[in-house]
Order: C-alpha cells, then structure tokens, then sequence
DNA sequence: CGAAAATCCGACTAGAACGGTCGGAGATGG
DNA sequence: CCATCTCCGACCGTTCTAGTCGGATTTTCG
C-alpha cells in the first residue's frame, strides 16, 4: 500500500535520537526503546541491522551501546531505510521479468522506473541532520486551540 | 516495503489498455483479462473500485464493459492508485495519533509528512497519456523546496 | 420470451509479510 | 566473578494480499 513498515519508522527514530544524543557516549537499545515505548527486542533487532550496513557500530558490555559510524550530515533517510527493509521496488515485476506473464505487453514499467527512482533519490536527499532540525514539530500547535 | 500492491499494477494496466482502445466501444473486464493474463475475477473486483470512483463507467449485458469518463489526458496515476488503495500513507502513525506511544516526542514526522506529499504529488503529475506514450516525469522539484 | 453475456457483490481460503516475543550465547567493565 | 549489554536465531499470532467461488442483476440478441 505504498508505506513504510514499522522497522523503518522505528529505524529513524533511533538514528535520530542517537545522534541527537551520540555526544554523550553510545547509547544503548534499552534506552532508545523505553523513550519511544517500542518493544526492545525489536527495535535491538533493527539497531542489528543498521550495525550490520555499517550505519552504526556497536559495542558490548555495560557502558556499550550503537554510535554512529558518519556524522548526521551523511547520512540519509534513504539510507536507513534500504539498510532495514532492502532496496526500494514499489512493484515487484521490476526484477523478475519471468515471474510476470505480461511483462512483454506492459508498457507501463518505464514510468514506474522513474517513479521508482524519483522516490528513491528524494530520501537519498534528506539526510539524519535535516531530520532533526527543519522537522522538527511544535507541539503547540497540536494542544493549543483544541 | 514502499511498494504498490498487484492490485494497483493491474487497475494501472487496465485503465491504460481501456484508454488505448476506448474508441472500439465499451472494453470488458473479460477481454482485459485474457489480454495480460489476470484473474479475472479478481480483475473485475478492481474494475468495480475504479468504477466506484467514477473514473470508469460499466455497461452491464453483452455488448458491455467499462469505459473512462474523462479523457486520458485528465486521468492521474495517484486517482487510479487512490482509488484501488485508499489514501497514500508511507507511515501509519499519521492520522491516528492516539494509536502512537510516541506520537509527542517523534519529531520525524514533519519531514515523513513532507516525503509524502513529495511522492503523492508525483504521482498526481503523471496522467493515463503520459503512461502510454513515454511516461517521462517532470520532478525537478521535488527535493528542492524550501 | 428466453438464453447468453456481461457486470455486480459478498464471502471465503491459502500464503506471505509484518510485528512482536523468547531464549540463549558472547563480550565487556566493575 | 558477576551484572550488564549486545548479538543471533528461532518462533508465533495477526494482518494483508492474491486469488477463488457462487450467485444475483442487467442487457442484448435470436
């Protein structure tokens, strides 16, 4: 239906907070996950993969936690999520031509290419930093007039 | 995953096929059917969605089928694929904020919102005509605002 | 008139993906 | 040595998707 999952979401709430927090030392999933509420099992399950993409870099025992392996500025949203839930295909009859009975006939897959890579190169221009500034939400506005 | 469903692939290729031979008269959802190999039943519940949303007409009896009610030319990708698939949401902690534990301190929704309306509007610019002939995309600014 | 052709509509089933859980193994610092 | 924390694989319930089935209604044509 054209979303993200939930490992993406949580995925970019962690990399978010690590870097708004990063300059304090690693910071661990147990944290991360009981500031969002997120079950930490999952979300240990994400920060795995992001560490295995190299996006972060992990460390044991206690005082350990994930770091981040760029600064905030080089990193992209587009990044984060192809590293949790794989390359971006919004159809699926873009890779396996066979699997497709009317591969041959439709003539609507060019335009789904670019689609596909116009979506593609927007979260590759959005980086960590650019989420934690210019996205950030007045809250005010949520409570004010209501 | 960020990806369309084979329901919105098939609705696309049978808008498109309706379009192109839209002059012959009134296409029915058996000939579209048989022409990409679909299921036909399930090809029907889709035509019946489009339908629904008044971007086809049907004509019951032999001799019937579906046709567009406007031009190609005034048919968007994003009124096909909202019409099979409801509203575009990439995260689904957008509209119910009460269903988020984090709903107040995730600020990565602004900039989530802004993707959004980045690939919701891409999609509204790209019409049944341009499918068919190149299906070349004007999204020059999509990354670049503010 | 009656049969065939087509839409219409809802329910139903397998299968996959997603969200989430559990248990245990290593590593590290105090 | 022990507590803490990451790491890893397996597991389960729910939801969504794709596809199927059966029947009702409308329309054309013989």
């Amino acid at each position: 239906m054209l979303r993200f999952t939930k490992r993406a979401d949580y995925g970019l709430m962690a990399m978010h907070y690590i870097a708004a927090h990063g300059d304090e030392g690693a910071v661990s999933a147990k944290r991360i996950a009981e500031e969002f509420h997120i079950p930490g099992e999952l979300l240990a399950k994400i920060l795995q993969r992001l560490a295995k993409h190299q996006l972060i870099t992990s460390h044991n025992g206690p005082k350990g936690g994930y770091v981040l392996t760029r600064r905030p500025v080089a990193i992209t949203v587009g990044q984060v999520v192809r590293a949790i839930e794989g390359p971006i295909e919004i159809v699926s009859c873009m890779t396996d031509g066979d699997g497709c009975p009317q591969y041959s006939r439709c003539n609507l897959r060019r335009p789904v290419q670019k689609i596909q890579a116009s979506i593609s190169r927007l979260l590759d221009t959005m980086t960590l930093s650019e989420l934690a500034s210019d996205g950030f939400v007045p809250v005010a506005e949520l409570a004010s007039t209501t």
